[in-house]
DNA sequence: CGCGTAATTATGCAAGTGTATAATTTCCCC
DNA sequence: GGGGAAATTATACACTTGCATAATTACGCG
């Protein structure tokens, strides 16, 4: 009897975990942590439920390692244009506001992935210190950018202020890419990111509409 | 055999159909939307589950209607604040940011809902459409408060500006309501309220401070 | 080549899910 | 106060859920 046909291949540990990662992040955002059952992201791996168990001792700990995937997926995409450090200050807020409000980081997908965790966040521990973390460290790095970007223009803030400012530029950003993921047709091309633009320089003062022409 | 204590109380069919949407959505906010089972509705509701099939016709509809309860509650009360048509413009305006940014509007409660129902939203038409109306409202209401508040001040402006200038502000407001509800301690007290009049004063170029503290 | 270990599948289970239907209980009206 | 219709409860059912445990299968290593 020779079965030429394999019923299963092994795959390298974290690439399988990997696999099993990317197909819950899928189900998470169409049908919530709650709908995204052991079965159907197996099913969606191509692998049996039973495989889950074997790389994560419960789903709960599965829901975990996929948030923080997505966290850190989302970061990098925020932050990889803007780490070239070079350019003017003003350049760089100027990539990271550009970033901010363009896809992959503007998406539906990625709007339904950060609403159907955010239950989750709000009660697991160890969910809730990612959030604040990433949270912190986007807000943090957008005031170093805004800092740098008053100085080279001559016109430096005090710590207090430019806390306030980092707030308030991270709150159009979160708001653009809000309204921009839950609502796609609502803006027009290119809208967001000139709103964004716009809406950061009469905020801090700076002229960042200038930078995006030179560029 | 005299049962002194009744088994049951008949309530008004409206009364009744309120308590079970209350109750829906205090739990579709502690554990989403599929986390909200009838037998837990019911139970909240003191109430056996039987009685939620007499009033809506499946899960769905119960669902549904909470929904739309939950979002013109929220409308409500950021409105009521600034609905009374007297004062200055700039003043509604400002009456209009400071409700917004305040409870029961800024609540990790209701930003809980809306991110619950944020999936169902994307993928049912009626819930699409209440929640594009509501945001289309917000915008609009925006919009016109913001286009009195510079014609009043002597700075009109075309229809195209107040838009961008509209949506702008819809952001940040949006933003630092996300943030406010999301990260409750991350914030002192009237610092979303002051760091939002602060933006929408830089955005538009209107002096918001003045009237906040005329009041 | 075969052997053993770990990856993977197969099967089962108890609890929870929405919904349907029948059995009670309340309370208005004459 | 006693019918009777409507509100409410009680019970049942088919299906899904996460998890556990046993049975297979692949494949590196001697």
């Amino acid at each position: 009897m020779n079965d030429e046909r394999r019923k299963f291949k092994r795959e390298p540990a974290e690439a399988r975990k990997e696999a099993l990662i990317l197909a819950t992040l899928e189900l998470v955002a169409e049908n919530g942590v709650r709908g995204a059952t052991v079965r159907a992201i197996a099913e969606r791996a191509d692998v049996t439920q039973g495989l889950i168990r074997h790389y994560f001792s419960s789903k709960e700990e599965l829901i975990i390692a996929a948030y923080e995937h997505h966290m850190t997926a989302m970061t990098d995409e925020t932050f990889a244009p803007a780490a070239g450090a070079d350019g003017t200050a003003l350049q760089r807020l100027t990539a990271f506001v550009n970033a901010s409000l363009t896809p992959p980081v503007v998406d539906p997908r990625s709007i339904a992935l950060w609403a159907s965790f955010l239950n989750k966040v709000q009660q697991d521990p160890q969910m809730k210190a990612t959030h604040e973390r990433t949270y912190a460290y986007f807000r943090d790095r957008l005031e170093v950018l805004i800092a740098a970007a008053l100085k080279e223009a001559g016109r430096p803030a005090p710590a207090a202020r430019l806390r306030r400012l980092a707030i308030a530029c991270n709150a159009v950003i979160d708001g653009l890419w809000l309204e921009g993921g839950a609502l796609p047709d609502a803006f027009g091309p290119g809208e967001l990111v000139e709103i964004g633009r716009h809406s950061v320089a009469a905020i801090t003062g700076l002229n960042l509409e200038q930078e995006a022409e030179k560029k």
